[in-house]
DNA sequence: ACGACGAGCAACCCATGGGTTGCATTTCAT
DNA sequence: ATGAAATGCAACCCATGGGTTGCTCGTCGT
């Protein structure tokens, strides 16, 4: 892949970042991952704010693609939300992209040190 | 290492993942990384804000400790900014950690459905 | 049919954040 | 010594963002 390309790649990446950057949202992630698709009101017991604001935080993850909205639960009135864990990798990958390029980068240092 | 450990830990490298989560911010980064350490003004070119906003950025940087002022090169007027990568690999592992939760749900799940 | 529950919508508050301009300071080159 | 380069500091602007409250609406249980 070309440096280019790989700029793109992460620049693209920092909403997803942006949105695991709030404390309330990474927790909410963090739930949904450890306790499978919930719905708001349940997400807002154990978090420290309104349901109001579970919900923005909810859309906004829902934005970069974080979570979705899956289907009802068999209570009607509930909407039960997902991860969608392929963000996540997505966020892992540019990660692991910026890691690389350090580490290739220190690999040249040494190679010219020792040449 | 308990849940609550690992939840603690996830929400700690939340002030990381906001600093990651602006564009410009990011791309620093992954210049810093690419290019080595480099002085704010060499930052600024490519970079479409002022020299003060890098400046800025860089500080946020700093203050989450994804960047450090290292020293100064043989110009004793320029400072040369260098990436601190152990902040970057503690952010891969709070990936690493939720995903790794996730998985752990649908090996649940699956053991659940096929028995 | 009526009350409780889950959730959406809208308005509002205010702090923070990204960006800029202007000026001061140190260091280097000539 | 004088000017240019690299940076810091400070004040300011304004948009966005996180949070709240109040109300409405659909749905379920009884």
């Amino acid at each position: 892949m070309r440096p280019s390309g790989a700029a793109r790649s992460i620049r693209a990446s920092a909403p997803v970042f942006a949105a695991l950057g709030d404390e309330t949202r990474l927790q909410l992630v963090a739930r949904l991952c450890t306790g499978g698709p919930q719905s708001i009101a349940r997400l807002t017991e154990g978090a420290d704010v309104t349901r109001q604001a579970v919900s923005k935080h909810l859309r906004v993850l829902e934005g970069v693609g974080l979570v979705r909205a899956g289907r009802e639960g068999r209570d009607g009135r509930e909407t039960l939300w997902e991860i969608e864990p392929r963000r996540l990798d997505d966020a892992r990958r540019a990660l692991d992209l910026i890691g690389a390029q350090w580490d290739a980068a220190m690999g040249r240092l040494r190679a010219f040190v020792e040449e």
